[in-house]
DNA sequence: GTTTCGGATTAGGATAGCTAATCGATTCTA
DNA sequence: TAGAATCGATTAGCTATCCTAATCCGAAAC
């Protein structure tokens, strides 16, 4: 019972390409060039021996045979994942526990969570919000996700998010009575300060501005409450790109000047080693990325 | 809508394996060595995080989550094997023309074409069954089959079957009033020769044996004459292996002596190159070598 | 008419996948 | 009970697939 298959690597090429009508969109899904994609795809017609697509100046059409070949191909792949999913998911029961700092679950796990949930709903998903490092001997923890230079010996590290640090205020800041405009213009504002993050001081420097007192302001031990203060209009923070992302979407903040600091801190994927072939923690992994990647 | 699929060529090592319940047969299916099979299934059993087999002494048996994984994964490739066929069918009307020789259309070809129509029933296959050599720019021939040295400028060549030469005949001749055991025995028994095959004196003169006259005897023009006449009892032939594998099969001859010639010739499929571009032309060669690999 | 967009093409490099050889465990055979 | 055969695992190294970077090309947009 053998079967004639086609390359299934060139299949999953065409099937994203077909999706999109975009070899360049569907390059960007499957995380690889659009030379990749212009490749697989040739290399499937010809072992079909007939075009998929009509390739015209700056649209992409399916041919008939592009279009019933679709479908199936489409049917098959969902197929295939809805039934690795299921096999994870009965493979996955009990609970799952995060553990992370208050900020980062409250700006943007806890926002995102409910898709992972969604896609496991078996699963009883758990975060553990705390400032403290986690001890994965002591405490039952699955998967840990926390800030800071990457080196934690004896555990897996996987960066999850860079750092990007810029200062944001309330949208009225813009066009308010003392408008901000230039970096400058600071010193008429209140600045917000939080422990974990890099000073003021540092970000002035950086910006090459002088005469802006960096200890004025309001001080809190946890970012969460310095952006929360931020977005009542009560002072300027030096943010998170990761933590802000959201509020910046949503309008609540808006960012100011175009000094960013890259940062050489960042988000990490943090357990030890074996917890990873865990289906369960390996599938929040994997989740975990695909929404990094999205933002 | 981004899809979380296992590496798909590891999906296909495990559909075979479980279908088998053999790394070892599925390695053949699939035409690669046993070790890549055993590989290709810890890949995917890393990914997924569990274990599809358990690995007995000697047998191999699914888990429960391999139990549950094949049927949707055995669903999936034949949705694409079906969709792929029906792909190639549609651009496949009308007729596809075979050319070959008479003995191995009757001997070979048309004892297994029937498998070909029935997995492109909508295509009408005709065999044009002559000794002449195609001129494929004046006669409406998709492929030909020739039995040759394989050198024919400007078409393409693929080896389909290697030759194999050694006598045959009726198989009460083993027991018989005067048994064949040895090679000089041929020469209380008539020879059957035929024009196209390699003389019976080159045969003697392998097997060392001298006292043999190697003209006495029938005579055809045709293989399939020659083999014919073996069938009836009426003479030994000295055969291509190619065309008497299935009377073989089925005890209507017997092969005699252990000598062997490798034979310097063999058969080939032929035509201008572009025309292995077509989907009907490439299914039907995919097929013939699927089949020629089954001997 | 210059720029931009999207796919094709080319050559070169990375990695996935395969093979050959060997091992170890088990079972069959004599 | 020894030896042979069977079947999967493992290792190291090679091959071929696949991918990338750079560039090209044609059409459309500005």
């Amino acid at each position: 019972m053998s079967r004639r298959l086609p390359p299934l690597n060139a299949l999953r090429a065409f099937e994203a390409a077909a999706r999109h009508l975009s070899f360049t969109k569907a390059a960007d899904e499957l995380h690889v060039t659009q030379a990749a994609v212009s490749h697989q795809i040739k290399a499937l017609e010809e072992w079909l021996g007939l075009p998929l697509f009509r390739r015209m100046n700056r649209a992409l059409a399916l041919t008939e045979a592009g279009q019933n070949y679709l479908p199936p191909v489409r049917e098959a792949m969902d197929t295939l994942s809805q039934a690795t999913d299921r096999l994870i998911r009965a493979d996955s029961s009990g609970t799952l526990t995060i553990s992370t700092m208050p900020s980062f679950a409250s700006k943007w796990l806890v926002p995102r969570l409910m898709r992972f949930q969604n896609r496991f709903p078996d699963m009883d998903v758990r975060v553990q919000s705390t400032s403290q490092v986690v001890d994965f001997a002591r405490q039952d923890v699955d998967l840990a996700i926390r800030f800071g230079s990457g080196h934690w010996p004896d555990l897996r590290v996987e960066r999850l998010l860079t750092e990007d640090i810029y200062p944001v205020g309330h949208p009225s800041l813009l066009n308010g009575d003392r408008p901000l405009v230039n970096p400058e213009d600071l010193c008429h504002h209140t600045l917000l300060h939080d422990d974990y993050n890099i000073s003021w001081a540092v970000w002035c420097r950086a910006a090459r501005i002088d005469g802006v007192d960096t200890e004025r302001g309001l001080r809190f031990d946890d970012s969460s409450f310095t952006l929360q203060a931020a977005i009542n209009g009560h002072g300027i923070a030096l943010a998170r790109g990761v933590l802000v992302a959201d509020d910046i979407a949503a309008g609540r903040l808006v960012r100011l000047f175009d000094v960013r600091l890259p940062g050489s801190l960042a988000y990490y994927v943090v357990a030890p080693p074996h917890y990873f072939s865990r289906p369960k923690v390996k599938a929040l992994r994997d989740w975990l990325f695909e929404e990094a990647e999205a933002t």
